[in-house]
DNA sequence: CGAGAACATATAGACAAGTTATATATCCTG
DNA sequence: CAGGATATATAACTTGTCTATATGTTCTCG
């Protein structure tokens, strides 16, 4: 029934156009499941934030609104809540005065760990239902979504580069 | 047999557990990022409501926050905007005049059919960066995404039926 | 050296989208 | 047909985001 997913090698009468809007509808649904489930005690933002200060240590507010693609003032409120919530505190960089450095604490990653388990507990319940191949071929393709995620993320950055040039330019058409 | 998905060769003793976890964790970390890259002329939540509504049929505003996860005032207001902007249409029910049927428009299902060729865009712009090798796995593993998104629609409603039953028992643990 | 431009963050004010608590209108039931 | 249950609406509040602008710090160059 569903199409024989040899890893690499079945792709047969679908064109990449198919392919893509197919992928698009079921990225899209899993997308508003995703939604429906995860937990709203904290923004996608600020979880984002945290899980960026988790990967990649401490960063300035600027570098984070530039990494989450929202503004500065939105960091600044969002790490003074993340701050109350004791998960991120602001230190000083003794080089230059002007910046606020931005570090996840021991608590913060505790947070981080307990959320991705449960947002992810759906997905992982749904994942031990599918057959050994469909499991085997998506375990096959795990480092290309890895991947991926790091492309979005990288488009991100671009396109929200690109609206501000683009606001700053025709201030208003 | 199965587990000889030697894509990214060493790779072993994983259990289906492991790679639930991590094929859940993979699979979230792509959506969260990638939900940052969609339209924001829309709150999530009603692009949900429309999509819901474009797959069953009208629905009761009650039935809708059911189904969505917020509270009926928040419907009432969401569809309030959908009205405003033409995506829906609010109709009586003849059998009980305390109900509104929600239906979506044609104008509504426009909306969708854009709303999705951007998110196929952005999608397919993200696939283009990956090697040709990539692409073929996670061609590959496309199928299986797609089930995976009917294995989660299963998992919640269960799951929502559970929630709501718990909600009512325990109303302040 | 010092004045002013550039930069990093903070504050103020507005808006959108949720929430809870409650009001209103209709239905159902004994 | 009175009163409780149900479906939706309204009000008041919170949160997260934005733009515009203020404040404090660093850099540059005449």
């Amino acid at each position: 029934m569903l199409r024989k997913v040899s890893t690499s090698a079945g792709r047969r009468a679908s064109t990449p156009a198919e392919d893509g809007q197919h992928a698009a509808s079921a990225v899209h649904d899993l997308l508003a499941s995703f939604i429906r489930l995860t937990p709203r005690d904290m923004s996608l933002t600020s979880v984002s934030t945290l899980s960026t200060l988790n990967r990649t240590g401490p960063r300035r507010i600027t570098e984070l609104a530039a990494s989450e693609g929202v503004t500065q003032p939105s960091v600044t409120a969002l790490v003074a809540s993340l701050v109350r919530d004791g998960f991120v505190e602001r230190l000083s960089d003794p080089a230059d005065r002007r910046v606020v450095m931005v570090a996840i604490t021991k608590e913060g990653e505790a947070y981080l760990r307990d959320r991705r388990a449960a947002s992810t507990e759906i997905f992982a319940e749904a994942v031990e239902k599918l057959s050994a191949e469909e499991a085997a071929t998506l375990t096959a393709a795990l480092p290309v979504v890895e991947r991926l995620r790091d492309v979005v993320d990288e488009l991100r950055s671009l396109r929200q580069g690109q609206a501000r040039e683009k606001r700053q330019s025709e201030p208003d058409a």
